[in-house]
DNA sequence: TATACACTGAGAACAAGTCTCAATCCAACT
DNA sequence: AGTTGGATTGAGACTTGTTCTCAGTGTATA
């Protein structure tokens, strides 16, 4: 049985392991097993994780280790925060681990969806990122697309009532008591 | 004297305020002086600002009052709220108000402009969009594109050091004590 | 002027994320 | 096999951006 590891799932069969624990050794860190765990986690996510997703499916992971494994991550370029639009953070593979890619933000229920580009479309993103270093002497090295919008299953119940009105979860701020 | 009110600067003149007092009143809210230097900030500014910028720029208006103008803002359709890379959110006038455009996040000092797209690159995004909802079931009614990279001035201070690092403030995680 | 709400400021409350510290693990030696 | 020093871990305190509470003030409308 094979797992998807994300979008493209770059690496195939463990070699992922062992890539994470060389890039873990550059940086003076061990590879234990809650590591392992987290990064398991995030490959078989297949799209960013929140720290409540973490700790749904690793329950018996402190929350102040995850947080701190993940910094460790991080720093050992293994995984990438990313900052949502409810302003909590999510976490995922590093794009060189997994494959360049960007995310569907459902506004209804919150969830996140990988998507992998068509190369025409990175192409015209690349002489935009181009235009974009001559004019305003901003040097990118990177861009993150997120597309904004209603998820399949979102999409199903708002067609099912009359009204197009859903609660949204991930925009709305706290209001008026 | 013209005062730039963002990229594009679509309304003219003071139609701005005539708008935002339109808009508060459907939500039965008052445009008061408060609120109305809170949208002169940000149509001045021509970015996103901080709740930081705000207090520096307006040091008499205490926070808890900004913060509710900024939701109050944000329900009546004149304000949105946009996360960026550190955790912290910034806010920016509505893109029907100034402009549909992208942001430019300095990975060094943290700053964030606004750069406005060529056609042909909205048209690939429209095209790029429109493929994505046949494919996922996922119907998209926005998009966010953030280009990470460094500014002009973080450029200059990199290019002038002989060791390509300078501090970064973004994306960087906490670490090891 | 009276009345009913909306608005405001000060500060308490909340919570995601970070830090501290004592205990534990583990790779590298003898 | 035992020692050892540094890395790792869990529990909980702490920090701080943001939200909530509430009493007092402003302001439309009659
Ligand atoms: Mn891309
Ligand atoms: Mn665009
Ligand atoms: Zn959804
Ligand atoms: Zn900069």
């Amino acid at each position: 049985m094979t797992v998807s590891r994300g979008p493209g799932d770059k690496t195939g069969g463990d070699s992922l392991h062992g890539l994470v624990e060389e890039r873990l050794r550059q940086a003076a860190q061990r590879y234990t097993s809650g590591r392992r765990a987290l990064v398991d986690l995030l490959a078989q996510a297949g799209h960013p994780l929140s720290i409540e997703d973490i700790a749904e499916q690793a329950p018996r992971m402190p929350r102040s280790s995850a947080y701190r494994h993940l910094v460790d991550l991080q720093q050992a370029g293994v995984v990438r925060r990313v900052a949502a639009n409810d302003g909590y953070f999510r976490f995922e593979l590093a794009e060189d681990i997994t494959e360049h890619h960007h995310h569907l933000v459902c506004t209804y229920c919150g969830q996140v969806l990988d998507v992998t580009p068509t190369p025409a479309f990175e192409q015209a993103m690349n002489s935009y990122l181009a235009s974009l270093t001559g004019s305003s002497g901003f040097v990118s090295d990177d861009h993150r697309l997120d597309v904004l919008g209603a998820c399949a299953t979102c999409n199903r119940a708002r067609s099912a009532r009359r009204d197009q009105a859903l609660p949204r979860a991930t925009p709305q701020p706290a209001g008026r008591p």
